[in-house]
DNA sequence: CTAAATGCAAACGGTTTGCAATGCT
DNA sequence: AGCATTGCAAACCGTTTGCATTTAG
């Protein structure tokens, strides 16, 4: 993945390309399996050895301000991050754990009588046994 | 609320009717908006001065495994608690932080290629702005 | 030069654990 | 008596905060 394009992206949204934004930007980047902080520091701090968890989670907030990225609350405690793209849901298989993204088409959430109401972000978590452990 | 119903209810499930397990069954029923377990200790610490919270997470622990109720990752970082009934998604608004109920038909959330994972839990959480505040 | 970003160490807060006391059958 | 439950205190762990140092424009 090239750098160029990285520190791009982080000047489009007015956010300084410093040296660990654009390292944390990659690896959500080339990680799409929705890490936690704690996964991108361990993933990071071999090549960048200073690198501390506050920054992390500092970059994590700014990009999350922006809309760079979400977070997500699927069950466990703690957070995990994905790069915004196409709308798609999460199945978690709760025999193995395993977390499978699953697209979907426009659905039709709010029913009659919520009209009014404004959707900003689905988040849609299903929980059930995956394909692998039902057999 | 009856006290003889709940008894019932949690002999049926085979746990044990103590004092603390039937208050906190008869708080979820009672209380409806996805109280935390603090919310629930809160609730019943004035009549039962002596729990804990301890036996507010044991007494949770024991419902979710039964399937009496489930826990709730409404975006904070707290869990919340919601006795199972009809399935629903939760809609949080962005500006006054409410959390709303909405109803829901059967929406067909897996598509093609994905028949055979099973499905038994559907977290679907809406954000955005409600009606009040949109206007 | 100045404002923003970094990163160490300590605090925070929801949850879990160890374990002794209590309660039920 | 024997096993499950309760509940206090301490540990845990992901996240946040305070603040001094460093960095970027």
């Amino acid at each position: 993945m090239d750098s160029i394009e990285v520190v791009q992206t982080l000047l489009t949204y007015e956010i300084k390309p410093s040296y660990p934004r654009i390292q944390i930007y990659k690896y959500l980047k080339e990680n799409r399996n929705h890490p936690t902080a704690q996964d991108i520091y361990s993933g990071l701090v071999n090549e960048m050895p200073t690198l501390s968890k506050t920054t992390v989670y500092n970059t994590l907030d700014r990009f999350l301000e922006i809309g760079l990225v979400i977070a997500l609350n699927l069950d466990e405690n703690e957070k995990r991050y994905d790069i915004v793209t196409d709308e798609h849901s999460h199945f978690k298989c709760q025999v193995c754990n395993q977390i499978y993204d699953i697209p979907y088409d426009n659905i039709e959430l709010l029913p009659k009588g919520y009209e009014e109401f404004q959707i900003k972000e689905k988040h849609i978590l299903l929980k059930g046994i995956c394909e692998k452990c039902a057999k």
